[in-house]
DNA sequence: AACTATACCGGTATTAGTATCACGGATATG
DNA sequence: CATATCCGTGATACTAATACCGGTATAGTT
């Protein structure tokens, strides 16, 4: 087994990271956030409902150049499942 | 064509990413910091030559929290050819 | 010299990311 | 009803990311 498969706990983050960059394209269609990002729309559907688990790195600074999410803030948001995070650590 | 191979700048992209983590990663040894990151050798390895040039989001996530980058001030640098960013402009 | 540790490189194997196409459903508007 | 737009899903195709293996080179230690 040289390349394992993703497990159920990297599925769920991709699922996370999904749903906050719907929410951060807010009213905007898909179409134009996946043209100013340089991706296909598809693409940016499939990272939204989370069967992109986990997308390219370059891919995800587009996307969130575009919707102007800062990245550091993204990962702590996806490392944080509640929707309440108090203080997000680094560490 | 459904899938178009990476172009020449993705690439030189992918090499100044690796330059910059391999800078980071200072004396440390790759197995040391590929281990506390999660990924093999031979990735971190690949990814510090440039020979992965668009890793997952994710690897970049574990490799900047393991060597204490921020990933919004790591895409700047990687934006900035020079050596000698002067003031990184998130927008 | 032999051993150890680290790093680099090539090959191989398997999964995943990305794009295109085709179709269907929902919604709004004529 | 017809049309258009947006979103969603499935299939297909192809490249890339990741990991494991073996070999090589260099330097440090005993």
């Amino acid at each position: 087994m040289v390349r394992v498969p993703l497990t159920e706990d990297e599925r769920d983050r991709g699922e996370r990271l999904g749903r906050l960059l719907r929410e951060a394209r807010g009213e905007r269609s898909m179409a134009s956030v996946a043209a100013q990002a340089g991706i296909s729309v598809e693409t940016l559907r499939k990272i939204e409902t989370g069967r992109i688990p986990t997308p390219a790195f370059f891919t995800i600074v587009a996307l969130g150049s575009t919707l102007g999410l800062s990245l550091d803030g993204l990962v702590s948001a996806v490392d944080t499942p509640a929707p309440r995070p108090p203080a997000p650590r680094v560490a």
